[in-house]
DNA sequence: AATAAACGGAATTACTTTCTCCACTTACTT
DNA sequence: AAGTAAGTGGAGAAAGTAATTCCGTTTATT
């Protein structure tokens, strides 16, 4: 009888596999609150475990991404389906806006992989591409029944996702919930008929929103004391 | 008779001064297409300046940013006035959003400004904070007169025009009305009541608008060769 | 107890960005 | 026309930040 022709792949060892895990659930968090731009030095951290070993790992962050949001992409494409099992095409198209962008404005990393497009040729055949298709049908019979306004077209849906998960995933720590306001106006907009606006989410706190914005501004690194100091000996003008 | 207790500033020399204009006109280039991040770098080659002189104008770019968006921001100021100034309430309000808008999207360096927190301060007694007020006013007529509906408060409209011109300043570009597709869509769903919908501005070929955001892409870094090369190695699953 | 696997994290590499410094050039005197 | 103070360019110092490797130590497995 020949030997195994299949070149003998050894088991992980037990602490490896625990640390494997450990890493994919810290990949998980630290990328859904930082999004795709997070250090693997931030992973291994929050994994409790050196960087070394989710090299050993996972030997660049794309491999660890795509790995972690093969899935999450799956769930978005799985959505689109579902909303077109629905009666009303209408709520259907709703229904998919709310819960994809409830995921997306949650979780930044989603955001930046479904955006992103070095990330989009490894998941392309696999989720992401099954999203459109579902997607036009769900528009398609939505104006077909006279619900959503003829002139919007497949591709302003992801272009609405965009904009609207940029402000989710900036005040999604102070005001989680804030988003759904303005995706209720949008979605006031595309029906084709209504007669009152549908009633916005309660906004929160005007200050709170204020400091959710301020806390994601990326010009707050250097120290202002000594910038103001110089403030004044400006130029001749 | 005292000498002169003005500390003889002596005026600055020919060539300083046409240096200092080449500046200012490069930097509102530079800053409209690549926003606040740009580099005095950058500028400084605009202006085909080296960086030094740059430098010993403008001690740093804070000054620099102030000297230049002082005008942006009390256009729109005035913008917020002038609107109210319209008969219509809805039709100001509709006009503010678009001419407010049309420059945000087209100047990444004063959208960026309206939105910092760090730069706000240097401007804020100034014009910046002569637009709240001016769009309040202009909110609570649009809302008295039964167009606007009630629900929303002044602070979305900041939040909404971030949304827009995130997307605006990023197509501007290869598809600059792009935009205004989704305001006509948001101000269809501000408003209290209406038959049809507002017509869209065409959509853009598909292919352009993707080119579009791909170019903005911020994971385009380094060279994607041997990143494919590594590609199958991964690791034990 | 032996040993191969796995570990941690300091150190290296490879940027990017801000800002300084100084040998050279140029505009304004007189 | 010569003197000189003002101005210039741009290399490079300084100060990050992020990705990745390396190796002395620890640990699971036999």
């Amino acid at each position: 009888m020949p030997t195994e022709t299949v070149p003998t792949v050894r088991p992980l060892r037990a602490d490896a596999v625990r640390n494997r895990e450990k890493i994919l659930a810290a990949a998980a968090t630290v990328f859904a609150n930082r999004g795709l731009d997070a250090t693997l030095d931030e992973i291994a951290l929050e994994a409790g475990v050196g960087v070394g070993t989710v090299y050993r790992r996972f030997p660049d962050k794309e491999v660890l991404v795509a790995a972690l949001f093969e899935s999450g992409i799956d769930e978005l494409a799985t959505l689109a389906l579902s909303a077109y099992e629905s009666e009303n095409s209408w709520d259907g198209l709703v229904w998919f806006m709310q819960e994809a962008l409830s995921r997306q404005c949650t979780n930044k990393g989603l955001r930046d992989v479904v955006i992103s497009t070095t990330y989009a040729d490894q998941l392309k055949d696999s989720a992401k591409s099954r999203i459109g298709p579902a997607l036009h049908k769900l528009i398609e019979r939505a104006q077909r029944d006279g619900y959503l306004r003829t002139d919007v077209v497949e591709s302003d849906f992801p272009i609405m996702e965009m904009m609207i998960s940029s402000l989710g995933c900036v005040t999604n720590q102070l005001a989680p919930d804030l988003w759904r306001r303005y995706l209720t106006i949008m979605l006031d907009g595309l029906i084709v008929s209504r007669d009152a606006p549908t009633p916005l989410e309660q906004f929160p706190n005007d200050e709170l929103v204020a400091a959710a914005l301020r806390a994601s501004s990326r010009h707050v690194k250097r120290s202002d004391a000594l910038r103001t100091a110089l403030q004044d000996d400006c130029m001749s003008d």
